[in-house]
Formats: structure tokens, sequence, C-alpha cells
RNA sequence: GGUCCCAUCGUCCAGAGGCCUAGGACACAGCCCUUUCAAGGCUGCGACGCGGGUUCGAAUCCCGCUGGGACCGCCA
């Protein structure tokens, strides 16, 4: 079997969005799963829409998802260029060859394909099976008009039917992977195909992304570009494992994995046909999970710019404390948080007393109840979280009617200003005890 | 209006004629652990859209219906 060539053909008009990234993250599957070649074309056909900012937005876009790719306009590659806009007498000379062999005709400053009745314009689609088309259904809207292609603008510019077929034979693309909406472009391309007397890809249409109302996803769903997720605190690799399982799966009950895994595992004959609906919960789980097993410094590299976003300070922490005491604080809040912003938020207090303050008051507490539990506590020894917890129980065993919430609650709102937390010991362990003394010192409980 | 596609728990996926009184995950509910839950453990709720065939046997194959969706641009 020849080499597997795959594109991902983005037209610059906007940033890249989760259908997009989900249609180039099945082609790098595709091409990784069979060492063949990923290949970034732009389609900046549409002079008015297109621009070199949106451009490089889909590129990073693409980076941050961990997409890389073999060819593209700026890496080069034995096919280029790799913008439609620089192939422009590519596609004239092919229009060109199509109106002397009489396939083609202009009007006004338009190259038109002429679509004959009564061909066969089947196709078999990877996903979706046999796909049996008629050009006599290709007609004009609310007519019985066969409609003729456009394949070069009056401006002088390529149609995308047209120059998509030109590029995908040119460039040796052997497998045409792209959303559910293109198969009824399809056909039409395979006319072209045919007047050139080109062999067809193989084609894979993949399903659509729906919103939770089961409509196509759009701006009014939220989030609808790749960087609002990150934005949100989602990872990259949870991003990829989701999209990765929207209209996929090994076939087995792994939902978690890594690129890697995924690349290895993919089949284009085991996606699914039916429309998937974006499911936020199912995203929150997904990254909650990478965020779980992300290695101590990867976790806090993703955490910082949100401690940093709430105006903590990071770097001094960084620089008195060292990096590896929030590595840890971020090791011991686990699975709490489904974002790195959650965890962020979730675990200020490791970097600040100031959110501590701002949350609470010890306004309700009893503090000459509280003060010689606190005493005793501070008068141990090791400042250990399990001989912590032993002395206070002990402590808790000998005075009749006392409960460890009733003193482990105000310890947990004195250090973290939250009613929810890691074990409270191994957070005051961690903390240090000179850091927990100056908390409960202010808030008048020692 | 025309052409095409789709149809299993609320959601994402398993299921490629008997392994299915339909499996997993998320979500949800409840219980447990416990100093708290946003962590961990357990249990539960919950689907083959409808109607016809084919077959000894259908979630799986065929037809119809219904319901969704995409496209029908000198946008891509």
């Amino acid at each position: 079997m020849s080499e597997v060539r795959v594109r991902f053909a983005p037209s610059p008009t906007g940033a890249l969005h989760i259908g997009g990234g989900h249609t180039a993250l099945f082609n790098w599957l595709w091409a990784r799963h069979n060492k063949g070649k990923f290949i970034l074309r732009i389609e900046d056909t549409d002079l008015v829409r297109s621009t070199k900012e949106y451009e490089s937005t889909i590129m990073s876009g693409m980076v941050w998802l961990g997409l890389d790719w073999d060819e593209g306009p700026d890496i080069g590659g034995n096919f280029g260029p790799y913008r439609q806009s620089e192939r422009l007498e590519i596609y004239r000379d092919y229009a060109e060859k199509l109106v002397e062999a009489g396939k083609a005709y202009r009007d006004g400053e338009a190259i038109i394909f002429r679509v004959e009745p009564g061909q066969d314009i089947s196709f078999k689609d990877i996903v979706y099976g046999q796909i049996d088309v008629m050009s006599d259904g290709l007609r004009e809207k609310d007519s019985d008009k066969l409609k003729d292609i456009v394949i070069i603008k009056s401006d002088g510019m390529p149609t995308y039917n047209y120059a998509v077929v030109i590029d995908d034979h040119l460039m040796k693309i052997s497998h045409v992977i792209r959303g559910e909406d293109h198969i009824s472009n399809t056909p039409k391309q395979i006319l072209i195909y045919r007047a050139l007397g080109w062999e067809v890809p193989e084609f894979a249409h993949l399903p659509m992304i729906l919103g939770r109302d089961k409509k196509k996803l759009s701006k009014r769903h939220g989030a609808t570009s790749i960087y609002e997720y990150r934005d949100m605190g989602y990872m990259p690799d949870s991003m990829f494992n989701f999209l990765a399982l929207l209209g996929w799966s090994a076939g087995d009950d792994k939902e978690i994995f890594t690129r890697d895994e995924a690349a290895e595992l993919f089949e284009l004959s085991r996606v699914t046909r039916k429309a998937a609906v974006f499911d936020f919960d199912k995203l929150n789980y997904i990254n909650q999970e990478h965020l779980k097993a992300l290695p101590p410094e990867v976790r806090l590299s993703m955490v910082k710019p949100f401690w940093i976003e709430a105006g903590l300070p990071v770097e001094e922490v960084e620089s008195t404390r060292g990096v590896k005491y929030l590595e840890d604080a971020l090791t011991l809040m686990a699975g709490r948080g489904r974002t790195a912003k959650e965890m962020a938020e979730f675990s200020d207090y490791f970097v600040s007393f100031e959110p501590v303050k701002e949350r609470w008051n010890a306004e309700a507490v009893d503090r000459e109840k509280l003060r010689p539990f606190f005493e005793m506590i501070f008068a141990h020894e090791a400042w250990k979280a399990s001989e912590l917890e032993e002395i206070a129980r002990s402590w808790i065993g000998q005075h009749e009617g006392a409960k460890m919430k009733d003193y482990a609650m105000p310890l947990r709102f004195a250090l973290t200003g939250m009613k929810v937390s890691p074990g409270i010991f191994e957070v005051a362990e961690l903390m240090g005890r000179e850091e927990c003394r100056r908390r409960l010192e202010f808030f008048g409980l020692l």
C-alpha cells in the first residue's frame, strides 16, 4: 500500500474551532497510525474573509492541541506551495484545459464546469459506506434545472469544490478525511476528478459535533474556539482525548489515553456515523483525570497561570518557599478540581494568606474553647500530619463531649478559608508550623 | 422544494443474527469512609423511535413510517 497522506485544510476566516480541531485531530491520528504524512493546507481563496492573523491563530491552535504537521505553508514540503492563494496559476491552467476540452465554459470573467445529466457519481466512503448519487440530483434550489459548477470565480480565484480536487490530487492525498457536511460536495468533486482523468482518493467523512440542543455547534452554544477552552483551564491532552472520543472508540473500555496511545489504536473503520453532542460533563471528567495523572512540575505549569491571573504572588512564593512547595500543594489537591482554573481557585491559600482573610473572619468561633487545643498542637515536637492527627485524637478522647470536627473545621477555615480542602493536618504539615501559627494568631486562635 | 446522511440509557461509546433478561463511561440519586468534599469506595436509576417483513432466532439484515441533520453560494 502506498504512503498515507492526509491533510487538514482550514480556511483562515476564524480561529480554530471545535469542529475544525476534531477534523484536524482525526487526520493526524490516521497519519500517525499509518506512519504517513499529515499536511496542512491553507484554503485562503476567500479574499474578503481570509486573514494572515487567523492563519497563524489556527496553526498555534493546532500546536496547542499537539497536532504537528509534516508539510505546510510554514515548513514547506515537496508538494507546495501550501497556501491556495499561491497556487493560482495551477488552478487556471487546469481550468483552461477543461475549457479546451469542452468540459467547462466561460461566463463573464468566471469559468463554469458543465454538469452532464445521467451520470452515476456514487462513491464509497470508509465511514458511511456506499453513497449513491446521480448527477441529475445536482439541482438548483427550488428548480429542476441542473446546476453547473463554478470553478474559477470572476475575481480569478478558484472555488472550493474545484481547488480541493486539484490540490488533493497534486499533493498526492491518499485519504480525504473531513466533516460530514462535505458528503454532498463529494459527488461534485468526483465529476471534476473524472473530467481531468484523475483517480479519486479514499473518502472518510466524520460525524458532526452538536450542541446540547442537538443543533450544529455554534457560537450560541458558548465557547467554540479551541483557545477558549485553554483559557477556561482545560488542558491540551484532555481536549485531544475528549475530541478523539467524539465519533470514535477503540472498542474497549479505555477512555483516558495519550496521543500516542490513540494513534496506535485508531482505525478509520471504527469511526461512528452518528452526530455527537459536545458534553461538558464528560470533558470535565476527562480533564480531571488528566490533571490527576500529570507529573507535579507539569501540573504546576498548568495551574500557575490561573494563580497569577488571580493576582497571587506565585513568583515570590517560588523563590521564598521553593517550587517544590507549590508542586506538593497541588499533589495534595489530588483530583480536586476539574480544570486547572478550578484547581487554582481551590488551592489559592497555599500561595497566599490574603484570600483566606477575605473569606473568613472567625466571627462565629469560641476562641476560649479552641485555644487550648491549638496550644496543645503547637506544643508538639514534630510537625507531621500523622502525628498531629494522633495527638488531636487523643486530646479529643480526653475531653468529654469534644468532637474532631469542632476543632478540625475551625482549623480548616483558619488555614484555608474554605469549608473543603485536603486532609487539614496534611495541609498544615505542608504549610509549615510557622505559617500555620501566623494564620491562627491572626484570627486570635492562638 | 430537491439530493444525501443518521437513529442503542439524558450524554459519549460497546454491540458487526444466537455470547444481550443489551455492556462500559459521564451525569444523576442513595449509601459508606471521614476533620470537610471538590478526594476515595459501593449500590441504584436508565436505552435498542414505531410498524411490517426475512430467519428456528434480530439491537444487529430488508422495506415503510416518524423524528433529527447536512448540502443545494462566483463561502469553505
